[in-house]
DNA sequence: TGAAATGTTGGGGCG
DNA sequence: ACGCCCCAACATTTC
């Protein structure tokens, strides 16, 4: 009896479903990672993500080290290596955690169907907090709006609790060959991941320090906090998550344990805020779940119908935070510089490229994928197609964010903006949203010269927005 | 997990 | 002292 335990995002051995079955099983086990040689599917990997995968597969090989085992990596089409570690090894059975990406799931049935035919026994277990298959409205229709699919969370779900970890892990007989963690090449050529590295640790303990730290103190004035960018007002846990170093029941249980235990109402509220942001997390995965094209496409499919703009210019100003907006502009750089950015900074810059500069989400959807360290598919389709209205629970179009503003309620003093803007380290907090309006004097004192040192505004938001609402009112009733 | 337009109120300047 | 008007400040409505 050999058992393969094959490991994908999740990357880490306390709470894991698929390995506890194997455990349970009591055969010896063989865990194993396989990185594609080419894109299996629409959306393989961003820069960002396979840096910190790489750095993820070293916690988890030290990990499995400790438990007197070891992590076999292997690269190329998941069916051959299986079939031949099969092979090689004469492991029987096979377990992992579901993918829910629909290029994978499709992988993954093929494999189940092979493997099963030549008797070889495959089970994949559910890490959510949830099944999302099972939340359904009493007359089982899927949740496409958060709050009652939140509401039916509350009343149907009871999040299993976290299993024990494993002391020890039983090893094979022999162990077949391992490529180094090095030979996958995740980590870039060019070392532009180093200020990433100087935020993050990708590792399972610093994930459990986050929780921790986030517990302890920030979860207090969450509810305050985390909406004001220059804070470190949430969790800091989603890179973890998305990598699944950390198991999500682990979260939760560990903050519903503090709520129950909790007389104070305030501390109540904060908690059950955070947890229901966990349950946004089942949310997405009900959707891509039940409509797998949504990664690519609006749910709401007059939205493509659209003629959206293939605006070069303005795609990389708003790439390289060079809009001329502040807020967004902060928001571009520190997806750059952190390879991470402030949830209410997604949704400005979201609206800014969408409805500003009417590009279609699907293009932004792209970058983020590309520069999040936390780059999780269902998260982010779901994030922008709630951005540009196209999708669940949609903003309506008519909600255009106005960075401005946007950037006074939420970043009142503009810490957040000097952070990541040096060049208006120096500009009033009066004007660190709106430079352009900003007295001349005002400006040359702060030593910015608009279109020098920092750009004019690549459009002027007041008559964009005008121009988007009429675009869309124009589109959709040619598609009525 | 908006913002602009429109409506209402109330304090204070002023004739 | 009184009423009129202006316009913040806030509330409500609309897209």
């Amino acid at each position: 009896m050999l058992s393969i335990v094959w490991f994908r995002r999740d990357l880490r051995c306390e709470d894991h479903p698929a390995l506890y079955e194997a455990i349970k099983r009591q055969s010896p086990i063989l865990p194993l990672f396989i990185c594609p040689e080419s894109p299996m599917g629409k959306w393989p990997l961003g820069a960002a993500s396979r840096s910190w995968l790489h750095d993820a597969l070293v916690g988890l090989q030290t990990q499995l080290i400790q438990l007197n085992s070891k992590l076999i990596v292997a690269k190329g089409e998941y069916l051959l290596i299986l079939k031949s570690i099969i092979e090689k090894t004469q492991a029987d059975s096979l377990y992992f955690n579901r993918s829910y990406e629909p290029d994978q799931i499709k992988w993954d049935k093929k494999i189940t169907a092979e493997l099963s035919s030549e008797g070889i026994y495959v089970e994949s277990c559910n890490d959510l907090l949830c099944n999302p298959q099972e939340i359904r409205s009493q007359s089982g229709t899927v949740y496409k709006v958060f709050t009652p699919f939140y509401k039916a969370f509350q009343k149907q779900v009871d999040v299993a609790k976290p299993h024990k970890n494993p002391k020890k892990l039983a090893s094979p007989s022999s162990w077949p060959k391992s490529l180094a963690i090095d030979d996958l090449n995740l980590l870039p050529k060019i070392k532009w991941d180093t200020s990433i590295k100087k935020f993050w640790k990708p590792t399972q303990d610093q994930a459990k320090k986050n929780l921790k730290q986030f517990s302890e103190n920030a979860v207090e004035n969450y509810i305050e906090d985390r909406d004001q960018p220059a804070l470190r007002g949430g969790s800091c846990l989603s890179p973890y998550l998305a990598f699944g170093q950390i198991s999500p029941r682990v979260i939760y249980h560990h903050l519903q344990n503090q709520y129950k235990k909790s007389r104070n109402q305030s501390h109540r509220n904060n908690v059950e805020a955070f947890l229901r942001q966990l349950v946004w997390r089942e949310f997405a995965y009900n959707i891509l779940i039940h409509f797998p094209n949504t990664t690519d496409k609006s749910l709401d499919q007059r939205f493509d119908q659209i003629k959206w703009k293939t605006n070069k210019k303005h795609l990389m100003a708003w790439q390289k935070g060079l809009t001329g907006y502040p807020i967004v502009d902060a928001g571009m750089r520190q997806l750059w510089k952190v390879g991470w950015m402030h949830n209410r900074v997604r949704m400005i810059v979201a609206s800014f490229l969408v409805k500003d500069c009417q590009i279609h989400w699907r293009q932004g959807a792209r970058w983020f994928w590309d520069t999040l360290v936390d780059a999780d598919l269902a998260n982010n389709s779901l994030g922008w197609q709630w951005a540009a209205g196209s999708g669940a629970d949609a903003a309506p179009y008519y909600r255009v964010f106005n960075p401005i503003l946007q950037g006074k309620k939420f970043d009142p003093e503009g810490n957040y903006v000097k952070k990541f803007l040096p060049e208006l380290k120096d500009l009033p907090k009066r004007w660190i949203h709106e430079p352009f309006n900003a007295p001349e004097n005002i400006l040359q004192q702060a030593g910015i010269t608009l279109g020098k040192n920092y750009p004019n505004p690549i459009v002027d938001h007041n008559q964009a927005r005008l121009d988007y609402l009429a675009f869309v009112k124009e589109s959709r009733d040619e598609t009525k």
